[in-house]
DNA sequence: AAAAATAAAAATGTATACAAAAATATATTC
DNA sequence: GAATATATTTTTGTATACATTTTTATTTTT
């Protein structure tokens, strides 16, 4: 089911499957060997994490990359993230940063898959957002990384994002370290806000 | 299938489905008069909707309420839904405010269910969120809405929040007659927030 | 020839059946 | 008698089969 779940992500990222157009199921159980039922709870979830979305009663289908939407979830992750990370701050220790270097870390790896950095990219958000112990805000932050997710494929792609990124998540954990808050936040802010304009940016000039 | 999700949901918030228990599958398909396949598909989008959760290897079952998640819910309800109201502000028409005071009037009728009375009250706030023109907000906002519901047992119930709501319904309506935005957004950021402050405190005394 | 009505095809939703995995109970060993 | 190992039961995941609904093609009527 997982394996599943990914592949169908993973095949959604690098356009195997083609955008706008109805997904059948049978077709996709044939492309990926398993009967319907399967698939019809992978559509099921993937339709709830925006992966896929329902068109009426055409079917579901790869939705099209828009930058709206694009711009929409970075401003609310921007409002939601910071959000977690003055929640998360008094309880940040140097494990906690540790942890999140070590991420930052193996994003050096030029042998990672799209899906792969993307998650490691989520994943050293999450360690620092997790102290903050707010679940259900947590929660919904996860969501909307997920839906970025869908557009990994322009973000670590043609914008050479990787480097910048990398670059402020250390920036990042070296304000945490010193222990100021309000210019983490502040640097957190425009880590999102930049990621999402140049992104924003992207999808304008190439729509 | 809409009608199976319909049914659980109103089975949870009136507790007629034990909370911290694990469900079974084929008991829920004897229960509803369906075999284990539409449950299968019910289990997802309620895991997906936080009305069931996963625990571990344990099977899903129904959450616990607690004041914390709930806090949660309505911060973010607070910050998007106000963002929200601004987008939509320029947009709104007077057929859209007459769509909305008609909502409201209807909330007068005493013989509503929970589920009812909490999606009419959502349809409300939908109708003028709706112009803003930002389907991504919109549907973060409608999923915590959407979560929010499992609480409406208790906010309908005990708390006779039912006129408070609807007279702040009017005058927020009202506000925006008037084409005064800030004070419209600032009554709905109140609105929420003291909807929020009463349920939280409700959770922790009961609880 | 265009519109409406009917028939054929395809796609989805659901039930049943079976296989794999997990959980529980029973037996066995020390 | 406690701990481990084995067998039994339960639960879930998936395949196949069928019914219902939706879509498309064809025919009929004006």
């Amino acid at each position: 089911m997982l394996e599943l779940l990914d592949q169908l992500k993973a095949d959604i990222i690098n356009g195997c499957l083609e955008r706008g157009r109805p997904l059948r199921q049978q077709e996709l159980s044939e492309r990926y060997n398993v009967s319907r039922i399967p698939i019809r709870d992978a559509i099921s979830v993937l339709r709830n994490q925006g992966w896929l979305v329902a068109h009426g009663k055409a079917g579901v289908m790869v939705p099209e990359l828009n930058w709206m939407e694009a711009e929409d979830l970075y401003q609310m992750r921007s409002l939601l993230e910071c959000q977690l990370l003055e929640y998360a701050f008094p309880n940040i220790t140097y494990e906690t940063l540790g942890k999140a270097r070590d991420i930052n870390r193996s994003l050096n790896g030029s042998d990672l898959s799209l899906l792969e950095r993307g998650r490691l990219n989520w994943k050293l958000h999450a360690t620092l957002y997790e102290v903050a112990n707010r679940p259900t805000i947590f929660n919904v932050v996860a969501i909307l990384n997920e839906q970025v997710g869908r557009y990994m494929g322009f973000q670590y792609g043609p914008l050479q994002y990787r480097e910048i990124s990398q670059n402020e998540h250390e920036e990042l954990l070296d304000l945490l370290t010193q222990e100021q808050p309000e210019q983490a936040i502040r640097l957190l802010r425009q880590h999102i806000e930049v990621a999402g304009q140049q992104l924003v940016e992207y999808l304008k000039a190439t729509s």
